[in-house]
DNA sequence: GATGAATGAGCGTTCATTCAT
DNA sequence: GATGAATGAACGCTCATTCAT
C-alpha cells in the first residue's frame, strides 16, 4: 500500500513542520508571547490545522521539551556507552561534552525549560506529561551517577555517597549553562562558556577526588 | 514644607503597598497568571492608581526583581564584611551561607528570577531597567570573586584566575539551588537542600585549593 | 440492470444509516451540540461521506423532522381509520391517545421539534423544505378537523365552525405535552402527564358539547 | 453626593441598553445565531464592556427570560387583584386576557422562552438560575389556580381538583398561543389569533362547568 | 491625585464545509 | 464514490492600558 505509507509519511512531515514551526516562534518570543497564529503562519497552514496535529498550544510545548530532553539522554547514554573501557573520569568528561554539544546545539531548549513559567503549564497538560518532563530533565543525573559509582568502585572518588556526588556535578554543569546562556550576562561576567564549563568540570572532579 | 513632605511620604506609602500587593500575587499565581486588577484589588485601590504609580506591569515586576537582588546582595556585603579577619575560605562559607538563608527567606524571589519567561519582560522594560536587573543578578560574583582574590592571595587557591574561580563557585551554588528548588524534583532527587548545599560548596572549594 | 439496482439499494442504506447516527446523535446531545464529526463517527464514514449525501446538517435536521411528523401524521391515519364506525367523540379519543403514545415513544422527536433554536434553522434549509415541515407539523389539525366535523354533522358539538374547534383541541393537548415534556416541570407542576393529557381531552370535549 | 447618584443611573441606564440590545439582537437572530459581538454593536459599547456588566451570554438570556416572566407575573397579579370582586369565570377571563396582551407586547420573549434550545442553556447557566426561570414559567399556573379554586368554592366548577384544571387552561391558553406565534403557521391555520385565544377560553370554562 | 468604566486587540479553540486524492 | 486533511471565519472571553470625570 504505497499511498498509505506515502500518506502516512505526508502526515508526519506535515507534524514535524508544524513542531518546527512552533520551536521557532516559541524560542523567538518565548511561549506566552507566540501565538497559535505565529505558529499557524510559519508553518504556512491554517489555524484550524495546528489543532487537528496538537491537542494544545501547552501540548506542543510539552512535546517539545520532551523532544529536546530525549534527545539529550540519548546523547549521554550513546557518549556513557562509547566510552565503556575508560577510567570514570574520562567517562564524566564525555558525559559533560554531551551535555555542553547539546547546549549548543540546541540552546532553544534550554531557554524553554528554563525560562517557562511553570505555573501555568503544570496546569494546563496533564499531570502524567508534567511528571515525565520533569522526570526526562532528571535522566542526566543517572548516568553521571553511574559514572560516578565506577569512580568509587575503582578507588578514583573518596566521597562516601553516589547520589550527592552526581548531583553536585549535574548542577555545576547545569549553573555554568544557565549563567552563560545570555550574550548579555556572557559578556558582563567577560568569559567565555567553553573554557569555563571545561575549568568547572576539572574543578569539581579534583573536589570528588581529595579526601576530606 | 510639612505638607509637601507629608504628601511624599503618603505617597510613598501608597507606593509601598501597591508593591507588596503585586509581592503577593505575582507570588501566589506567577506573573502572567496575576492581572493587574488583582494587584488593584489587593493593594484597594483603583486599577488607574496602579498606572499612576507604576509605567506597566512589566516595570513592576523590575522592581521587584531588583529589590530581591539588592536584599541579597546587602546580605552578601553583610556577611563578607562581618567575615573580615577569617580566612578566604571561610569568608566563601559565610557567604554562602547568606545566599541559602536568602534562597529559604525568599524563595520566590526565586522563582521569580528564573520561572518568568523573558521575552515579554525583556523588551517591555526598558533596555537601562533591563541591564539593571542582570548587572544586579551578577553581584553574588563580585563578593565572592574577592573572597577568592584574597584566597589566591593568601596562598589557599592553586587556580591563576579569579573571575573563571567564582563564576564556577557561583555557578554551581545556582546550580543546587535550582536543582531543589521544586518540592516535586527535590523529592525525585531525594536529598535534602541543605546538606547537598554545603557538600557542594566543599567540594567546590577542595577542587579549587587542589593543584591541576 | 441488477448492478444499478443493487448500487441503489446500496446507497439508500448508507444514507439511512447516516440518518440513524444522525438521530442518535441529535437526540443525545441537542442539535446544536452535536456536530457532524459526531454523525460521522456514530455511522462509521468520513465526514465528507455525510456530506455526499446530504447538503447540510440542518437539511438532516429537516429530514428527521419530517421523518417524525410523517410518522406522527401515519399513526393519526391509522387511528382515525380505525375508529371508522365509532361516534365523532370516540374517534377523537382514538385521535388523541395515538398522538400521546407517539409522544411517549418518540419524545426525542418533540424536543427536537419545539426547542430547536429556528433562526438558524429556517435560512439554513430551502424555504420549500421549511414550508414542509411546518405544513406537516399541521397535519394533525386536519384529522382532528374530521373528526370534529363528523361530530357537528352528528350533533354533537354545537360550535358553529370546524377549524377553529379543531385547532382548540389540538392547541390544548400541545399544551399539555409541551408543559410536562420536562421532567423537572413535571415535578414541579405535581401530576402525571396521562391523567392530566385524558381531563384535558375530556375537558375540551365536554365544552365543545355546551350549548354557548 | 449628586456625582455618585448620576453615576449609578448612568451605569444603570448602560446596563439597560446592552440588555435591550441583546433583546433585540437574540430575537432577531436567536441566541445561538446571534453573537456578542453583535450585542456589542447594536449597544454602541466594545465587546468588553458586555462583560463588564454581564458575566456571560448566557447569563444575559436568563436575565431576559426572568425579565419576561416577572413582567407576565406581575400583569396576571394585576389582573387578578383588579378583579377582586368579579367572580371566578370573569377573574379568569382577565387573567387569560392579560396574558393575550403580555404576549401581543412582547412576543420575543416568547420566542425566547420556548424556541431555545436548553440543553446549552441549562448547563451554562447556574442550576439555581435555571430553576429560577422554570419556576417563574410555571407562576401562571398559580394564578389560574387560586381563580379557579374560587370557582370551586363558588360552585362554578364541578373538577373536584384544582392543579389538574389549572393545567389544563393553562396550557391550552399556551398551546394556542404557541400555535398561533408563527406568522406562517398562523396564515396556514387560516385563523386570526385573538378570536381563537378567546374561543379556547370558554372552551375550557365551559368544559370545567359541566359536570361529567 | 484618584477613580473605574471603557476599550479593543488578542487569546485559544471549534466546526461546518470543501476538495485533492 | 469515498475519504479525511485542510480550511478559516467565527466563537466566547480576557486584560493591560487609557482617559473622562
Amino acid at each position: 500500500m504505497p499511498t498509505r505509507a506515502r500518506h502516512g509519511r505526508e502526515k508526519e512531515e506535515r507534524r514535524q513542520s508544524i513542531l518546527q514551526a512552533a520551536r521557532e516562534v516559541f524560542f523567538e518570543n518565548g511561549f506566552y508571547r507566540a501565538t497559535v497564529d505565529d505558529v499557524a503562519g510559519r508553518a504556512k497552514v491554517s489555524k484550524g490545522t495546528v489543532y487537528l496535529y496538537f491537542e494544545s498550544k501547552e501540548t506542543i510545548l510539552a512535546l517539545l521539551l520532551l523532544e529536546g530532553l530525549n534527545e539529550l539522554v540519548e546523547n549521554l547514554e550513546d557518549a556513557y556507552a562509547a566510552a565503556k573501557t575508560l577510567s570514570a573520569d574520562e567517562r564524566l568528561r564525555r558525559l559533560s561534552r554531551a551535555y555542553l554539544s547539546f547546549f549548543e546545539e540546541k540552546p532553544d531548549y534550554f531557554r524553554l525549560l528554563t525560562a517557562t513559567d511553570r505555573g501555568r503549564f503544570q496546569d494546563s497538560v496533564e499531570p502524567s506529561v508534567y511528571q515525565e518532563v520533569l522526570s526526562a530533565s532528571l535522566k542526566g543525573l543517572d548516568w553521571v551517577g553511574m559514572a560516578i559509582q565506577q569512580g568509587i568502585d575503582e578507588g578514583l572518588f573518596h566521597c562516601c555517597d553516589v547520589r550527592p556526588a552526581a548531583s553536585i556535578l549535574w548542577a555545576t554543569l547545569n549553573g555554568v549553562l544557565d549563567l552563560m546562556k545570555h550574550p548579555l550576562r556572557r559578556e558582563m561576567v567577560g568569559l567565555e562558556l567553553e573554557p569555563l564549563y571545561q575549568a568547572a568540570l576539572e574543578t569539581v572532579l579534583q573536589g570528588l577526588q581529595s579526601r576530606e
